[in-house]
DNA sequence: ACTTATTGTCTCAATTTGTAACAATAATAA
DNA sequence: TTATTATTGTTACAAATTGAGACAATAAGT
C-alpha cells in the first residue's frame, strides 16, 4: 500500500462506542511524542469504497469484521486545514515531510460512528501512535483539530436514532438483563429512565426472546436473561 | 474562478424540495444534448467552507440566499466513478477533455437537501445545461448516475425528521391555512392524516401564531390564516 | 331562507404512559 | 426454620394522548 495509493483530500474519523461499567465509551488514539489525542481515522484507497475504506480501518484497530457503522456527517470547513498539526506529527515520527505532502494538504472527513461489543476488543494502536483507549464520553482528553465536535454530534445522532434504530444490540452480548438494557438506554441518553416503564416498552416492541433465569449468587430475585430474537421481523 | 481552484476528487449534489399543487417537487437539471437529467451538484473551491458551496450553487440556481440546508449522506461507492459520462457532457459542450482532466476523475459526492418556497424561486439552469426545472417526486424522469438512489435517500431523511425539525416552515410561504399546513405532511410522508387530529396536535405544539381569516369566495366557512410564531422558543 | 362545502371545536371511547403498589424470589442472617 | 434484604416481574389505577365521529358555525351561491 503506497501513499499515492490513497484519494487526496478525504479522510474519515470514527467515533467507536462501546459500553462497559454502567457507561458509554470510546476509542482514542495518542499520537507518538506530541501528546495529540485523536479519533482513529484514515484514507480511502482509489480504487476502494468509502464504507469499506472504514470497514478496513476499524478492522485494524479492534479486530473485528462486519462492524455496526453508521456514516453521520462530513466535516468540510477550512478551519480544519491546520498543515502545522499533521507536520508535527510526521516530525515526531521522523517521517520526511516532503514525501507526504498529500498528508499536509486540506482534508474533508465523513465521520462515522461504530457500535461494537466491549468485551469481544482489544484495542490496537496504528504505526503513528503509542495507545488506542477506552474513555468515557463524559472523561475525554483534549482532541485535536474538531475531534471534539465530531464526538458531539455522534452522541446526538446516536441519541436521535435510537428509538428508531436497534441501536442496543450491538453494544450488549448475545444475552443480557432488562437491567442491563436499561443501562445502556440511560448511558446513551444521560438520564434515568423508569425501570416498569421501560420493561413494558422494550417487551411491547416484541423483538426480545427470553431465556433462562442468571444467578448471581446476591440475595434477591434472579433476572430472566434475553437476547434480540432474530426471528422478529423488526430485527435486521 | 479558474478550474484548478477547486478541490479535486469531492463535490456535493443537492436536492431542492418546493411544495406546490399539492405535491413535493425537485429541481432537475437537463445537460446539453446529451438527454441526461442530474440533481443541481458542484464543487468545492479550495479556500472555501463546504457549506458555503452549496449555499454558493443554490443561489446560483435558486437567486435565494440564506436556503434551509440540511446534509444527509455522503456518497463514496466506487461504482460512481463512470469517467464516460463526464467525457460525454464536456464533449456536448465542444469543452476539450483534456482541460478537464480533473472532472472525469473519481468524485465522493456530499448530498444535501434543501427546503424553500416554491413560489420565490426562478430556476435558474447553468452553463452546461438546457433548463432546471420543477419535477413531483413521484414523476421523475430516468436520473444518471446513483441520482435517484440520492432522491430516495433525500425523501428518506426528511419524513425522518418531519417531527423533530420545524420543516413545513420552508415549504410555505408566511401566511398558511391549516389545510395547506396538513397537505405539506401528507406530500412528505406520503400518506393522509386526520384533519381533527391533525390540528389539534400541531396547535398544542404552540408554534403557530393565528391571524385574520382568508376568505376564498367560496360557499363556505373561511380558514384562519396562521404563521409560525418566532416568538415560541421551538422555532429557530 | 335554503343549500353546499368546509372549518373549528367538542365528545367519548380506545390506547398509551406515569406512578405506585405488591407478590415472588434468591440468598443471608438469626 | 424463620425472618430479612434487595431486586425483579406483574398488576392496578390514574393521567395523558390519540382515534373517530358528531356538530355547530360559517361564506358564499341559489
Amino acid at each position: 500500500m503506497n501513499s499515492s495509493d490513497f484519494l487526496p483530500h478525504i479522510a474519515y474519523d470514527s467515533v467507536i462506542f462501546g459500553f462497559s461499567g454502567e457507561k458509554l465509551k470510546i476509542l482514542i488514539m495518542k499520537y507518538h511524542n506530541t501528546g495529540f489525542y485523536a479519533l482513529p481515522g484514515g484514507f480511502v484507497l482509489k480504487n476502494e469504497n468509502l464504507n469499506d475504506a472504514v470497514q478496513r480501518g476499524l478492522k485494524e484497530r479492534t479486530g473485528l469484521d462486519n462492524i455496526y457503522l453508521e456514516q453521520f456527517y462530513t466535516f468540510g470547513d477550512i478551519e480544519r486545514f491546520k498543515p502545522e498539526v499533521m507536520q508535527m506529527i510526521l516530525e515526531a515520527n521522523n517521517i520526511k515531510v516532503k514525501d507526504y505532502e498529500w498528508m499536509t494538504d486540506r482534508f474533508i472527513s465523513v465521520a462515522y460512528y461504530a457500535l461494537i461489543n466491549y468485551d469481544n476488543v482489544v484495542p490496537t494502536p496504528d504505526a503513528l501512535s503509542d495507545s488506542c483507549d477506552w474513555y468515557a464520553i463524559d472523561q475525554l482528553p483534549p482532541l485535536m483539530l474538531d475531534h471534539s465536535k465530531i464526538v458531539q454530534k455522534a452522541l446526538q445522532t446516536l441519541r436521535d436514532n435510537l428509538e428508531r434504530k436497534l441501536v442496543s444490540m450491538n453494544l450488549l452480548p448475545t444475552l443480557f438483563t432488562m437491567k442491563e438494557l436499561q443501562k445502556v438506554y440511560e448511558a446513551i441518553l444521560g438520564e434515568t429512565l423508569r425501570r416498569t416503564t421501560f420493561q413494558r416498552q422494550i417487551l411491547s416492541l416484541g423483538i426480545l426472546k427470553r431465556h433462562e433465569k442468571q444467578y448471581s449468587g446476591k440475595a434477591h430475585k434472579a433476572p430472566f436473561l434475553y437476547s434480540f430474537d432474530k426471528a422478529s421481523p423488526s430485527v435486521l
